[in-house]
DNA sequence: CAGTAAACTTGAATGACTCAAGTAAAGGAA
DNA sequence: TTCCTTTACTTGAGTCATTCAAGTTTACTG
């Protein structure tokens, strides 16, 4: 299935931008807004910011991206959606790098207690330094992950 | 140890806005800034708000509050810290409630794979409805959660 | 091919938070 | 106790990502 047949079964109608969205969010690292804006106006001219947040929105809401919102850091769009995957992000630099989850059966997806809570999502993200960022900073390898 | 103590052991100066702070942090629920402030200002008179931010970030440099930043929220204070737990956050209302960690050897909080990141902390978030929302929007009981 | 809803444009507004510069006060030293 | 230095606090402006609003254009239906 191509990006317009998928906007199409969303309810959404097909246009240059949203196709460029689509390609530059899936040829980049998890981007942010700004730089799939710049992506978007390579590949078909000026497009505004608000169009761009605009229809980030409405694939998102159609489950065609999926949105990181690393705290402190701006919202980030990956395509991969729909599967059981986490984020490894930089606290230096704030790159996000996917992770699956630890266990095939999802432990921590589960609460050891919902508190009454209709759980419909559970979002983990790792803190720590990326490779680059060690490098430059002289950390040693390996720390063990806190909750 | 009492709040003072804990002040002068972060290297922290014992003031009046302080304590306030720590008292409405731990009387309150996973409070805002704006709550926080107003508990300050009900408690020792006029404090400004850019004090609350300014201690706030101190207090928890020094390990004595905890900051949770659910995506598309303001972030929220709590006081317990250097424990294994994690949130439930409430999609409608914001509210937060703490949950313990599914299971005692933490599986999801070391990455299946790190990519080579220095992992040094696992935030989970567990993304639903609370019960007074449920109730308002009519949600069915229980949902499982997708990672 | 026309009509209409959705998408896009421009421009202003918001909200949470930070920065900056000056004043006040905590707590160690004299 | 008083002085002095450093940290905390005040006021006020600034920032940044994001949203809102109103008008125009364009994709798709009929």
């Amino acid at each position: 299935m191509d990006d317009a047949e998928r906007l199409r079964e969303a309810g959404l109608r097909v246009t240059a931008a949203r196709l460029a969205i689509l390609q530059t969010v899936s040829g980049g690292d998890h981007l942010d807004v700004e730089a799939i804006h710049r992506g978007v106006c390579e590949r078909v001219g000026q497009v505004s910011l608000q169009a761009v947040y605009d229809s980030l929105n409405a694939l998102q809401r159609g489950a065609l991206l999926r949105r990181i919102e690393p705290a402190g850091s701006p919202t980030r769009y990956e395509t991969r959606v729909g599967d059981n995957h986490h984020h490894l992000v930089c606290r230096r630099c704030g790159r996000v790098t996917d992770v699956d989850c630890a266990v095939g059966h999802a432990p921590c997806l589960e609460p050891a207690s919902d508190a009454g809570y209709l759980v419909d999502e559970a979002d983990v993200i790792y803190w720590g330094l990326c490779p680059p960022c060690r490098a430059e900073t002289g950390s040693a390898r390996s720390g063990s992950a806190r909750a």
